[in-house]
RNA sequence: CUGGGUGUAGCUCAGAUUGGUCAGAGCACGUGCUUCGGGUGCACGAUGUCGGGGGUUCGAAUCCUCCUACCCAGACCA
C-alpha cells in the first residue's frame, strides 16, 4: 500500500519533445522514466515496480526450467572478449573503460565469455553437466543510435541464461534445455499478458545454429516478421524463406537492347522515374566481395528493383563468406557501381551471378509475352532497356559454376509460404523481447573448454544462451497496450493493481472508507496505490488513466452515501459500477484473477 | 558513420532575417481567495550561466567560429 503523496510519480501534461513513440511518450508522461543521457534512463518508482514484477515472473520460470540464478560483473577485462574475437565483432558496440592502471575493460553487453570462463574453471567432467544458470542484470551496449526510450537504449536490463551440455540430443542434451527454455519463454510472455509471436531468426554476432525470437506484436515494432497462417511458420524477415517460385531464363526479346544515358542516377527510384520504368521491371544488381583470395572473387546478386537482397541468403547461395563490396574497391576493380547489370557475368570470368527466381524470368507469364527488363549497362551513367537473359548471356546461363538461381531476397507479404502449397505469407511488425540460441561449441572451442566423456575422450562443451530484455518488455507492453489517455497495463506488469482515488482526502468518511478498503485489499495480497493528493477530481482521473493501473476505485460522496465505491476497469468505457464497500475486495480479486 | 534538426524557466515553446525596453508566454511551482466527479477561475509571486569556449562590437540569446549535448532518418544491430 502506497500513498501517492509520499512517493515520486511525476506525471506531466506534455512529454519531452524528443519522445516520438507511444511507450516513450507515455512512460515519460506517466512518471515512469526520466532520461539521463542518450539511451540512458532512470527508472522511477512505478517503472521499477513493473520491472520487478516482470523479473519475478522470469525468475520463477527460469527456476522451473532448471536454471539457477547468479550474478556476474558488469566490468569485464577486455582479454575475455579478445579470446573469442568478439572484441572485434562487437567493435564500437562495446563500452570500453580504462582503469587507473590503464587496463582496458568492457562493460558487459552479454556474458557468454564470462560464464564460459567460470565453467571452464569449475567443470571437468561430463558428470557435472548439464547445468543452466541465469542472471538479471544491467547490460551495456554503445548503440550507434539509441532510440524510442526504453526500446533501444545503451544501458538496459536483461535476463541472460546459459546452458552447458555434452550432447545435443537425448537426456541432458542441448535440445532438451533449449526446448525447456523455449517453453519457459512462452509461459513468461503469456503470464505477462503480452500478445506475442515466436519466429525463426538469424543468430547474428552471438552465433550458433538455431535461434528463435520472441516478438511482441506492435505496429511500431522495429522488426518485420512474416507468418504463414496455415502452418504457423513465422520468421524474421532476415531469416524468412520463400516458397518455390517458377523461373526460366528463356523467352524472346521484345526489342533490341536500348542503351539510355542516365547521368549520375544510381538508384532504382531515380532511374525508374527517368526511364519511365516501374521498379518491378528493373533488375537490381548488387556486387558482393568474397575476399581477395576467393575464387570467384566477386558475387553479383540480382533481384527485382522492388525487392531487397538478403545478405545471409546470398551468402548461403554463394557458399562463401561474402560481404557487400566496398564501393571504392569495387570501382577500382572495374565495376560501374550504380550502373552494374547482370550482363557483367558475360564480360568477366571472376564473377558468380546469383539470380533470384523472380528476376530469372524470360517471359512475362501474366501478359503471355516476353518479359521487359531494364538494368544497369555496366558503364557509368548508363542503363539498358529490353534486357533479355538468353540473348545477353547465352549459354553462360546454363553453367552452374557461373550462374545460380536461388532465393536471395527478403520475403514480403504475399510471397508463397515455404511450408504450405498455395499459402501466402502475411506481414506483421514486432518488438524483439526475447532471443534464444543454440550456440554449439563456438565459445567453448574459442577458449578450449572441454570435458572428458564416458570413454575418457575430451569433448567440446556445447552451449545454449537465452536472452530476455526486461526493460524492453516494459516498453513493448506499453507499445502494445495503450490508448489516447495513457497506458493500459496487463495485471502482471502493472506497478500496482488498484488505484484508490479519494475525492476529498480531508473528508473523514472518505478517509475511513479508504483506510478500510485499502487495508482489506492489502490483506488479500493486492497492490494498492492511494491517490491522496489534494487535487481536483479531473486531475486525478487524468493521471489515473495515464498510469494505467488495471482497477480504479473512486471514493466520493455520492457513492459513499449509498455505502459504495465506484469500480472501474482501465480500458473499459463509461464511469464504472457502484460496488458495496463489503464487496469491493471480492470484486477486485475476481477481476484481477480473471484477466 | 552519413544526412537533417534542435539546445532560451521543471515541461512545451516564442524571441534570432533587422544586435540596443528581448529575459518572454503557456503549463507546472508557491501564497491567497474561488472551485470541488474528467487537467476550475482570479490575483499576486518565485524561477534562467539564453548548451559551452573564443571572436566581432560601445553593446550579443541574436552575427562569426570552434566545441558539446540531444533528437529524427538511413546504414548497422540482441
Amino acid at each position: 500500500m502506497k500513498r501517492w503523496s509520499q512517493t515520486l510519480i511525476p506525471t506531466a501534461r506534455e512529454a519531452p519533445a524528443e519522445a516520438m513513440t507511444p511507450s516513450h511518450i507515455l512512460l515519460s508522461r506517466a512518471g515512469f522514466i526520466r532520461q539521463v543521457g542518450a539511451g540512458v534512463y532512470s527508472y522511477l518508482p512505478l517503472a521499477w515496480r513493473s520491472l520487478m514484477k516482470i523479473s519475478e515472473i522470469v525468475r520463477q520460470e527460469m527456476e522451473a526450467a532448471g536454471a539457477s540464478e547468479l550474478l556476474m560483473p558488469a566490468v569485464i577485462p577486455i582479454e575475455l572478449y579478445k579470446a573469442t574475437g568478439r572484441d572485434e565483432a562487437y567493435g564500437d558496440l562495446l563500452f570500453r573503460v580504462h582503469d587507473r592502471h590503464g587496463r582496458e575493460n568492457a562493460l558487459g553487453p552479454t556474458h557468454e565469455e564470462v560464464i564460459t570462463d567460470i565453467f571452464q574453471h569449475s567443470i571437468n567432467s561430463y558428470k557435472q553437466l548439464p547445468v543452466s544458470v541465469y542472471q538479471i542484470q544491467t547490460k551495456f551496449r554503445d548503440e550507434f543510435r539509441p532510440r524510442a526510450g526504453l526500446l533501444r537504449c545503451r544501458e538496459f536490463i536483461m535476463k541472460d541464461a546459459y546452458s552447458f551440455h555434452v550432447t545435443v540430443d537425448g537426456p541432458g542434451g542441448l535440445d532438451e534445455t533449449y526446448d525447456a527454455q523455449y517453453a519457459a519463454y512462452v509461459r513468461v510472455f503469456e503470464r505477462l499478458g503480452l500478445d506475442f509471436s515466436v519466429v525463426e531468426a538469424e543468430s547474428g554476432p552471438i552465433g550458433g545454429s538455431a535461434s528463435h525470437e520472441f516478438m511482441v506484436n506492435a505496429e511500431s515494432g522495429e522488426d518485420k516478421i512474416l507468418i504463414c497462417d496455415s502452418t504457423g511458420y513465422a520468421a524474421n524477415v532476415e531469416k524468412c524463406e520463400i516458397g518455390e517460385r517458377a523461373w526460366s531464363f528463356d523467352g524472346d526479346a521484345l526489342a533490341d537492347l536500348d542503351k539510355v544515358h542516365t547521368p549520375r542516377m544510381g538508384s532504382i527510384e531515380e532511374v525508374g522515374k527517368f526511364m519511365k520504368v516501374k521498379p518491378p521491371n528493373m533488375l537490381k544488381t548488387m556486387v558482393f566481395d568474397a575476399g581477395e583470395d576467393a575464387s570467384p572473387r566477386w558475387v553479383v546478386g540480382v533481384v527485382r528493383g522492388d525487392q531487397e537482397v538478403n545478405e545471409g541468403k546470398i551468402r548461403d547461395a554463394a557458399g562463401s563468406a561474402i560481404a557487400l563490396a566496398d564501393e571504392a574497391q569495387a570501382k577500382a576493380a572495374g565495376f560501374a557501381i550504380g550502373f552494374v547489370g547482370p550482363a557483367i557475368a558475360a564480360q568477366r570470368d571472376d564473377v558468380l551471378l546469383v539470380v533470384d527466381p523472380d528476376s530469372a524470368q524470360g517471359t512475362d507469364a501474366a501478359k503471355g509475352k516476353a518479359m521487359f527488363w531494364a538494368s544497369g549497362a555496366n558503364e557509368a551513367d548508363h542503363h539498358v532497356k529490353f534486357f533479355n537473359w538468353r540473348r545477353e548471356l547465352g549459354a553462360l546461363l546454363d553453367d552452374a559454376n557461373r550462374v545460380k538461381v536461388a532465393d536471395i531476397r527478403n520475403a514480403n507479404a504475399g510471397d508463397p509460404s515455404p511450408r504450405a502449397e498455395g499459402a501466402v505469407l502475411r506481414e506483421q511488425r514486432g518488438i524483439e523481447v526475447g532471443h534464444i540460441f543454440k550456440l554449439g561449441c563456438k565459445y567453448s572451442d574459442a577458449v578450449g573448454f572441454g570435458v572428458l566423456d564416458q570413454d575418457q575422450k575430451r569433448q567440446s562443451v556445447i552451449m545454449g544462451c537465452y536472452g530476455l530484455g526486461v526493460s524492453r518488455t516494459l516498453a513493448a507492453c506499453v507499445e502494445m497496450s495503450h490508448d489516447d489517455d495513457g497506458i493500459i497495463f496487463p495485471v502482471a506488469i502493472a506497478p500496482y493493481h488498484v488505484l484508490i482515488t479519494i475525492m476529498k482526502p480531508d473528508d473523514r468518511a472518505q478517509r475511513d472508507a479508504c483506510r478500510q478498503i485499502s487495508g482489506e485489499l492489502a490483506d488479500a495480497g493486492i497492490d494498492v496505490l492511494i491517490d491522496d493528493r489534494d487535487e481536483r477530481p479531473g486531475v486525478k482521473f487524468k493521471d489515473a488513466d495515464l498510469i494505467g493501473l488495471p482497477i480504479r476505485l473512486t471514493i466520493g460522496d455520492k457513492a459513499l452515501a449509498e455505502g459504495s465505491v465506484e469500480f472501474k476497469r482501465r480500458g473499459s468505457a463509461g464511469k464504472g459500477d457502484l460496488v458495496a464497500l463489503g464487496d469491493v475486495v471480492g470484486r477486485c480479486r475476481e477481476t484481477l484473477e480473471r484477466s
